[in-house]
DNA sequence: TGACTGTTCGACCAATGTGGTCTATAATGA
DNA sequence: TCATTATAGACCACATTGGTCGAACAGTCA
């Protein structure tokens, strides 16, 4: 569990069960409906706690967005920033990282990410400025570690090198997409050994296909 | 404008300019905030009519939204789908034409496309289940057309043929939503002549590298 | 003119939901 | 035992909801 500074001692002071039930319940209201239409009493109910109680740990609604931004800021710089390490100045290679890094973070905690990614949508404005320039930073540093040091003399010569890391980069969004809408649908199953074992070589043939589309023929 | 069967007679009697700030201002609401969200007050505001013209003209707020549903499905059929016959078995040049054919219907009433692609997400389902059957056959047929009699033989032969279909969707949908994402923060000024040119130049390049990445050799 | 018809508006209604408070307990620990 | 902290949910004033209604208005026919 992640731990803030000194506000909301109370809350931080509950077992961690009843901490992740709220902050999900939170996360979960708060990015389905954006910051104004998002209702305390939804949050209380869903994390099954009485209402009082989180006015009680947080204050106000306001407060407990404000801790949510924080909180996972904090995940995101800890969890998930700090594997953005590429020893490879391969782009495809950059890109399975990504990917991978990407899943990891899912697994552990799905509703973190949809609400660092959503909050900067919709009428939030008002409300996540302050953290504006926190988020953006996170988000530059990012693409900035992927862009950077590029091999382009690996690719083919009759495109343009970043027109093709750009091409690749809508591939493996598509394909991340079309893998969550079919997870989504219940498609996959990540349970059954085969389906995975499918799953993986379905990857694997995407990758391969990257190579044989952008890469120069002898490799 | 389209005109539907015997009810709201006092509505169609209106001049068609007060009738589209009410179809717009209604779909604009609706598209945003599902059915339930979404405030009548607001239609009536973002239309400048009375409040209680809404009920006089549509009854309740469900009927209104029956309205719009068939409104918006009697749209896409006469001058979106009417449009969807491929004379080449080209898939590239299918995607080109299917391109072209959401540039037109977007530019021409970009809400209703909005709201026609949009009602079967949120928490809609109960509302237009009615229509489900309707727009669930529009879509079949969209699709079929494209997806039928496609000549995979002028494709490269070392990647399968459907395969190779799927990347040139994903990469076209890519390229229109990173296309309509400039539009929206203002960067493609459509109103220059130099832009417009620009941005042809642009969609060139890419159909040229479609062809480059997926075709055989000599064409 | 005056009765009649069809439009128009927005004040108004009960119902629901809002963020936030407060009191009456239950639990804890000394 | 008693004081302190944790808890739930009834409760508050307020905002917003879908929908109604009466009054005003314009046009038309007699």
């Amino acid at each position: 569990m992640i731990e803030l500074s000194g506000r909301f001692d109370a809350f931080h002071a509950l077992d961690s069960d009843k901490q992740k039930r709220i902050i999900d319940a939170a996360i979960r209201e708060f990015t389905d409906k954006g910051f104004k239409r998002a209702s305390t009493n939804a949050i209380a109910d869903a994390a099954q706690i009485g209402k009082g109680m989180l006015f009680y740990y947080f204050g106000s609604k306001e407060e407990l967005f404000d801790f949510l931004c924080e909180y996972t800021i904090e995940f995101a710089k800890s969890t998930y920033l700090s594997r953005f390490v590429f020893d490879s100045d391969d782009f495809l290679e950059r890109c399975q990282k990504l990917m991978e890094i990407k899943r990891r973070a899912l697994e552990e905690y799905p509703m973190a990410i949809a609400f660092f990614e959503n909050f900067y949508k919709e009428g939030n404005e008002k409300y996540f400025s302050k953290y504006i320039n926190d988020t953006g930073a996170l988000r530059e540093q990012i693409i900035k570690s992927i862009y950077t040091n590029i091999n382009y003399s690996v690719f083919r010569d009759d495109i343009d090198g970043r027109t093709i890391t750009t091409y690749i980069k809508w591939l493996f969004n598509s394909y991340q997409n079309e893998l969550a809408d079919r997870f989504r649908r219940g498609e996959v199953n990540m349970s059954n050994e085969a389906a995975v074992a499918d799953e993986w070589k379905r990857y694997e043939a995407f990758t391969n296909d990257m190579r044989k589309l952008f890469y120069k023929e002898a490799k």
